[in-house]
RNA sequence: GGGCUUGUAGCUCAGUUGGUUAGAGCGCGUCACUGAUAAUGACGAGGUCAAUGGUUCGAAUCCAUUCAGGCCCA
């Protein structure tokens, strides 16, 4: 070994590293983000971009994107991250394809969480308020909060008006709202009925199902009997024979609602049977037969004590209605109450009958319709019972009735058993108390099934392009089941519902009263409406001449004075105003946008939220979707892929990611992973993502520091067709088209594989690898270093295109970094001012050749690596490829032109050609047999064959002769040109 | 409990209409380089395709059930 001549023996080695066109760049490789990425915003602030793009010339037309609004409430997460960044590289990339892409954020600013938020921090100050007062400092409120969201936003990276965004809150919008509101009462779409709706008796408001949050809750279930009155009907035969007293057994949840109880519903399907106690004390109780069992068992336990015993045979449900035995209600002995069927009455828990109180119950509710029983409802909004219950209730508060009610039922033998039960319940979203059904006059939209809404709205999704396809499946399952949706909340933090009420309780809400009063919200706030008189609301005297108000009390044409009229003091839900923004944005406080977005793109809990809001709206008015595609994305999981939360500690706030990584990093993760599905989230990932985008800089790096003398102007220069280059060109041709089809399909993930593959395989691993020694060792304007060097800015110059919409900073940082190379100064100031170019296509004959040089390259590889190990031989450059052909005069052809090639991309030394039976390639240590050049560290054959340079390999003495003729020939011009 | 949906190496993702020994990049391990250097290259080890049971000559792929997640609802 010791024998072998070695670098650090030859001496003149060090005299030739000037000779050499060593890569150099001020692109710093450490990217500091957290530091960099504002001076960058500053500088994009400076020179007006976001302005400078929207004014540019747009040859695509206009494509827009229009934003759901966040809630103008606490700082910013991880949701609105992913969706924002979403957004943004949509529009990015939209931008670079030449349409023309405003983007205008939005802020959702009423509603209930910013309302109790000032609650709140007011305390009992609130009751000395006015609701113009609270307005105010609810408004103060969301306004702080959009700012501070707003400029969250924009440290992202994130372009848009963020001068000139759309808030809910403005008069402009509010007017949006009321005019979409009048459209839909003129076409009957909007009604008014005491029907049970979810209720918080904590915020004394009606809630909507987006409104609360199901969580686990602790019941006490009883099972009670309903003492029939055997003297009414007739006593099923197959029971056997009738007893002295009898009783329908229900078992309920919410004993609190037995004085609305008005019937017990049965399944007509299902069989029923009779239980006769052994002792003949207590009545018989009917039961499902299925729930027998678990019934006596749990009697057993029960106060009564006592065994029962199936006696008789079943009767489905219909004929236990058909007896028509009426039993008395359990707090009101005189009132009879009758046997209804019902269909969702199932044997999966309690006693297959169920107790029904129409006002206390979605279902209940719809039963007590069916046959016309009391749509009662005996709680206040406060959660307390009125005047007309039993006596030992009233002003009682109902969770506190339950005790009350099961010592009334046990006083009477009426309790058969009683347990504690936990169970998922609703809760109000606001003061995660249990929320109760509670029957109140509400206006509703019609929108259930049979509304001919809901046949629009189907309509138009069959015209929306769902992105995933089951989009559609799933908001088309959540229409066909909905409910109609009741659009009033009893709050003062929103836009007022502009109904009036008159001294003989007629109320006036029609299309033309409310047209009326958004324009005057238009003109003067929605504050306007708690301050000032109808007259001058409304103008003049007001008649109910068009759309009635189905169920709103009031006569047709009749006539309202304005001095007569009271406000009514409702306002709209949240979820209207969001869905009224089709209008109220895109056709009013932005009309440059216009009516029909090209994309909403929300996360996928929005297919009951926004989309369906915005669809219901719009469907009622207008004859085309307001949207052509609708994206969803998933939520963000922990690694575990478990939803994250601060509870469980598995949160990852954006400020801490933040200074942690940079915005850039942030936004390549968002990237990263498949957003159609969950989004996974970790530190450790994040850390991931941060190394991705090292590689993926300093790819960019290593381009920039050998573009240091290029001009392209000057230099740009073919490459030859066998040359590494021409596959490079072809890889980038191939990357590009599939990177940009990806963009168009929205498959963001696809995008960063691609780059990044495309970094770390052909151009680190195999390109920047096999043109180092032209690039380094070549005369400066040699044509094959040049060749490289202009693929090298043909990749870079796409590849910044492509980064881009996603890394928003760094391919801004390396754009300008490109504007200075020479020759090339007519590009934009900003990347994001650039236009996706023409992609580069190589004919492919001679490219198809190098899939079998790639084949030799890994075998020489694997050879090399058996080399290290068995001789210690250290560098590729002490090796020979010997590249096998076969005889014939094409294949010793090929291998001679394309053996440079292939010994460059090994990184060998040199190369001979050998004639074999097929194509074959062996690596050998020619460490004992070739010189080391001084200068190219390349062994082989041909070194010292200039004798005036004995270290040297004839290429190397060449170049270094050229150059030191150049050096004395022109003293004043520097070999290389750098810095 | 219901609707929609996901489950392929430690991580992020590919796997066409079922068809050899299930792939890539990263990470990891080992080694090399020190002229991309807080960089770079090479080689290598990693998988019962969530589980079970079917259909089939043949299943990651089709069917059923189960388990574990997610969103929405009850």
């Amino acid at each position: 070994m010791e024998s072998h001549p070695t670098k650090s023996s030859e001496s003149p080695s060090k005299d030739y590293k000037s000779t050499l066109n060593l890569p150099f760049t001020a692109f710093p490789m450490k990217a500091n983000l957290t530091q960099r990425e504002p001076t960058i915003l500053a500088q994009w602030q400076v020179e007006n971009l976001y302005q400078q793009i929207l004014a540019s010339d747009h040859p695509r037309g206009q494509w827009v994107l229009h934003d759901g609004p966040p809630y103008a409430n606490g700082d910013i997460h991880m949701g609105h991250l992913i969706n924002k960044v979403l957004k943004d590289v949509v529009i990015k990339y939209r931008t670079m394809c030449g349409y023309d892409c405003p983007y205008v954020p939005g802020w959702d600013c009423h509603g209930l969480p910013i309302e109790s938020a000032i609650q709140k921090e007011l305390g009992p100050k609130l009751k000395s308020m006015s609701p113009s007062e609270v307005r105010k400092l609810c408004r103060d409120y969301a306004l702080k909060f959009v700012n501070q969201q707003s400029k969250s936003f924009e440290r992202l990276g994130i372009f848009g008006d963020f001068k000139d965004p759309y808030l809910t809150l403005t008069p402009t919008y509010e007017k949006g709202v009321l005019q979409v509101l009048a459209e839909l009462l003129q076409r009957e779409l909007i009604f008014r009925q005491r029907r049970p709706v979810h209720w918080c008796t904590h915020d004394q408001t009606a809630l909507a199902e987006a409104e609360l949050e199901y969580a686990p809750h602790k019941s006490t279930s009883i099972y009670a009997a309903y003492v029939m009155d055997l003297s009414v009907g007739s006593w099923p035969v197959a029971f056997g024979a009738q007893p002295t007293s009898a009783a329908y057994l229900i078992w309920t949840t919410t004993p609190w609602t037995l004085p609305a109880n008005r019937a017990v519903a049965v399944g007509p399907q299902n069989e029923y049977i009779c239980l006769r106690e052994k002792t003949g004390k207590h009545p018989a109780l009917i039961v499902a037969r299925e729930r027998a069992e678990v019934v006596m068992q749990t009697a057993a336990a029960g106060p009564l004590a006592a065994t029962y015993e199936i006696k008789g045979e079943a009767v489905s449900g219909d004929a236990l209605e058909a007896a028509a035995i009426p039993y008395h209600h359990p707090l009101e002995d005189e009132r009879l109450c009758p046997v209804v069927c019902a269909d969702y009455v199932t044997l999966g828990d309690g006693t297959g009958l169920v107790h029904t109180a129409p006002g206390h119950g979605a279902e209940d509710y719809l039963t007590g319709r069916r046959y016309e029983l009391e749509i009662y409802s005996p709680v206040l909004p406060n959660g307390r019972y009125d005047q007309s219950v039993a006596e030992f209730l009233q002003g009682e508060l109902i969770w506190d009735a339950n005790n009350k009610i099961i010592t009334h039922l046990i006083n009477r033998h009426r309790l058969i058993a009683q347990e504690t039960i936990q169970h998922s319940y609703p809760h109000c979203w606001r003061c995660h108390r249990a929320t109760i059904f509670r029957a109140t006059e509400q206006w509703f939209v019609r929108a259930s099934h049979e509304s001919p809404l809901v046949h629009k709205v189907e309509e138009f999704i069959n015209h929306v392009q769902w992105i995933p396809t089951w989009g559609k499946t799933r908001i088309a399952g959540m229409l066909a089941t909905r409910p109609d949706w009741c659009i009033s909340r009893q709050r003062s933090w929103g836009v007022p519902i502009p109904a009036f009420t008159d001294s003989n309780g007629n109320i006036l809400l029609t299309a033309k009263s409310v047209a009326r009063v958004a324009d005057y919200i238009g003109q003067h706030g929605a504050d306007s409406w708690y301050t000032d008189p109808p007259e001058k609301i409304l103008g003049a005297d007001y008649w109910l001449d068009d759309a009635l108000t189905p169920n709103a009390g009031t006569k047709p044409n009749h006539e309202f004075s304005t001095v007569d009229l009271r406000k009514g003091s409702d306002i709209l839900d949240v979820w209207f105003e969001s869905g009224a923004s089709h209008h109220a944005v895109l056709e009013g406080t932005h009309p440059r946008l216009g009516y029909g977005a090209d994309l909403y793109l929300e996360g996928s809990d929005q297919h009951r939220g926004w989309f369906q809001s915005t669809l219901l709206e719009a469907a009622g008015y207008k004859t085309q979707p307001p949207f052509k595609t609708v994206l969803t994305h998933g939520f963000i999981v922990d690694g575990q892929g478990c939803k994250m939360s601060k509870s469980t500690g598995n949160d990852i706030k954006v400020s801490d990611a933040l200074k942690e990584h940079g915005a850039d990093v942030l936004r390549l993760w968002v990237a990263s992973v498949d957003y159609h599905n969950d989004m996974p989230c970790s530190r450790e990932l994040l850390t991931r993502v941060g190394e991705a985008y090292r590689k993926i800089r300093n790819t960019f790096r290593y381009l920039l520091g050998n573009l240091y003398d290029f001009d392209l102007s000057q230099h740009a220069i073919q490459p030859a067709s066998q040359s590494i280059d021409m596959w490079m060109l072809h890889r980038l041709g191939a990357m590009e088209h599939d990177t940009l089809a990806a963009y168009e399909q929205y498959d963001f993930h696809r995008v960063f594989r691609n780059i990044y593959e495309f970094c770390n395989v052909d151009i680190s691993a195999i390109y920047a690898k096999a043109i180092k020694d032209r690039l380094y060792c070549d005369l400066p304007d040699s044509p094959r270093r040049r060749a490289s060097q202009h693929v090298c800015f043909l990749l870079l110059q796409s590849m910044v295109k492509l980064c881009a919409p996603v890394l928003v900073f760094t391919a801004d940082e390396v754009w300008r970094a490109l504007r200075e190379l020479s020759g090339i100064k007519l590009l934009p100031p900003s990347i994001h001012q650039a236009r996706f170019s023409d992609l580069i296509t190589v004919q492919s004959a001679e490219i198809e050749l190098w899939t079998r040089w790639m084949e030799l390259v890994e075998r020489g590889n694997k050879q090399l690596d058996e080399l290290k190990r068995a001789v210690g031989l250290g560098n590729a450059l002490d090796a020979e490829a010997v590249i096998i052909a076969p005889a014939d005069a094409a294949s010793q052809s090929l291998a001679s032109l394309y053996g440079p090639e292939i010994e460059d991309v090994l990184g060998a030394g040199c190369h001979r050609i050998e004639v074999g039976p097929e194509w074959h390639i062996r690596m050998v240590d020619v460490r004992d047999r070739y010189t080391s050049c001084a200068r190219s560290w390349k062994r082989r054959p041909d070194v010292g064959t200039d004798s005036q340079y004995p270290d040297l390999s004839a290429r190397d003495a060449r170049v270094v002769e050229a150059l030191r003729r150049s050096t004395s020939d022109m003293s004043d011009v520097s070999v290389s040109s750098r810095g």
